[in-house]
DNA sequence: TGAGTTAGGTGACAATGTCACTGAAGACGT
DNA sequence: ACGTCTTCAGTGACATTGTCACCTAACTCA
């Protein structure tokens, strides 16, 4: 996942790069010759390959399946970042939360994660996450323990996802 | 400017194109083969080109000037919406609205703009950039007329804006 | 000059973020 | 099995920001 962090220790994921993506940031960084302080933390066992710039020229140059799949890279990641916009602009938290966790559980019944690390992935406060989740939990929406999320109701969460 | 709105009306500029720069979005959808609904205002005359994906292509394959301006392009787009991100997610508005006054406000003695465009550079409300500008006005900072801020102190909204 | 339109002001309240704590649950060495 | 440490979570008080409803002032223009 890469995300940005801010100087009093909030944090929020920008996007996560899957198998066979490339993470187009330090591409970007390189490109754009500026420096910016973004955090790639890998979540899994991962292979990666280095691409030196001069290699990189010579592919884009050369192999249209490697420029295309560079483009295609490119414009993910800016949708990516859009939808990131608008949610912090302009989505309410709960929301944004029971999206989130629906999507992290989806064909799951619970989902092992801290309030912290969704605090993070929203961009938000431990503590914002800590009573929406209580609030969930009063609508017997979901169960909590230590470290655990369990789904009671995913319906109820869909609605709470879908609100306007 | 481009710009994306919620909707409940409010609306938050993502970045500016000037001169002899691309527009990636359209590119971006294009390529991603995804519609993404962002806005597109020009704020000043302007003379654009159009060009259809095999072109696009064909100059992509071809041409290393266009290619590099191209893959310029998206970077620097991508770098202009990690900033907002970061200024969103965490950044305060009295902080954002100064850094933004003293921006458009860059060797002049006085802007020319509405609450409300001010309230859609930044994505917050027009009740909340009143309520800065008159803070503003109270310490003395700025002078407010209908459509016009005129600056009396850009040292002390400098400290604003760089103040953690 | 008067009606309509746009810019801006304000109070009350809701949502979110911050701070300073607290306790509780697991991890671990002995 | 035990205390000790660390991590995770809960909470109240308060600050900041967003929303809503409604008002006033200033410009426009027939």
């Amino acid at each position: 996942r890469v995300s940005q962090s801010s100087d009093n220790g909030r944090e929020i994921v920008l996007y996560r790069v899957d198998a066979g993506e490339s993470c187009v940031l330090t591409t970007a960084c390189m490109l754009a010759e500026e420096a910016y302080n973004a955090e790639g933390i890998a979540e899994t066992d991962v292979t990666a390959v280095v691409l030196p710039k001069p290699a990189f020229d010579r592919l884009a140059a050369e192999e249209d399946t490697f420029r295309n799949f560079v483009f295609a890279a490119y414009s993910r990641r800016l949708i990516d970042l859009l939808r990131v916009v608008d949610d912090v602009a302009f989505g309410r938290i709960d929301v944004r939360l029971a999206e989130r966790l629906l999507t992290l559980g989806d064909g799951l019944k619970e989902i092992r994660t801290t309030h912290q690390e969704l605090a993070s992935e929203l961009g938000t406060a431990r503590e914002v996450i800590s009573r929406v989740l209580n609030d969930f939990h009063k609508r017997d929406l979901i169960e909590q323990s230590r470290g655990v999320i369990t789904f009671r109701n995913k319906a109820g969460l869909g609605a709470i996802a879908e609100s306007v």
